[in-house]
DNA sequence: TTTTCATTTGAATATGAATTTCAATTTCAT
DNA sequence: ATGAAATTGAAATTCATATTCAAATGAAAA
């Protein structure tokens, strides 16, 4: 089992890019977050650490650990792309909280069985999916107020 | 059971707001076409049917249809919001080809069950889901060629 | 019908995220 | 160290979404 960063390496090596102090910072602040991230939060998240890396970095590097296969695009329907780290372990759906914009990683293999067999039914050859779930998560159910849930 | 056309006249009529030809031109040819439409869609479709409405009020009619609750909203991932008829039977997910942007509605009530369990078991109040499931539609697989399979 | 007043329209403009440009800088191999 | 090639990042561009505002239209009153 390789690490994200073996595997961040491995695909600059195999194309002929370099591993610079940057791209170096950005993996390795994205591989810690444990959250989903957008290029302008990473890009914050990088200053509060006093990293300096320019937008355009953050956005390519960001690219560059989607194609390494160490990061996923997530869409929360808000318009704004962001990434998670791929867990080593299989794909998961979200549950999101439209109050305060957590979510909780899920996974059923049920679900993901009656994918397959829905698409045989259909001839269709997936190749990936989406389940996004979006509702009130416990917390947010519990407050009164709208505050966030951290 | 309401016609859609009936419920946005309703909707127009509860929130003091006026039918207007153009309202009625777009909601018609919106209802009539069976696609997923985005702004620019419809409006070029307006334009080849001789109807004369400007982008913004294209824009602002889907709105007001969406709700309405004559219209959903659809992502298909490509960063253009989309809109499809909705439909009075249950909500549906979709198999979107990749290679041609077809898709296919499709609806499994035992994956809408695994859902609600699965949310009950992380005690989150869902109010709606996405699931998308991108891949080969069965005309494509079968073809060599890139073309679009209409 | 004509006046009055609010709503609607649509061209133009603004917004904001995603993406690209390009000159300056950095990296790597020699 | 030197030079070719890759990278950086501020600024510009793109493109869909959203808003502005003056003109047009609609509805209600006179």
């Amino acid at each position: 089992m390789k690490t994200p960063i073996k595997k961040f390496r491995k695909y600059i090596d195999d194309n002929n890019l370099q591993v610079t102090r940057q791209r170096i910072d950005i993996a390795g602040v994205f591989l810690e977050s444990r959250r989903h991230l957008s290029v302008d939060e990473l890009y914050e998240l990088l200053r509060n650490r006093g990293i300096s890396a320019g937008r355009a970095t953050v956005f390519r590097t960001l690219k560059l650990l989607n194609k390494s296969g160490v990061a996923d695009e997530v869409d929360q329907g808000d318009k704004v792309t962001r990434y998670e780290v791929k867990t080593e372990d299989t794909h998961h759906d979200h549950l999101v909280c439209t109050v305060c914009d957590s979510y909780i990683e899920v996974y059923s293999s049920q679900i993901e069985e009656m994918q397959e067999k829905l698409c045989a039914e259909h001839g269709f050859k997936p190749s990936s999916h989406r389940l996004d779930i979006f509702g009130i998560c416990l917390k947010c159910s519990k407050k009164k107020g709208n505050k966030k849930c951290i």
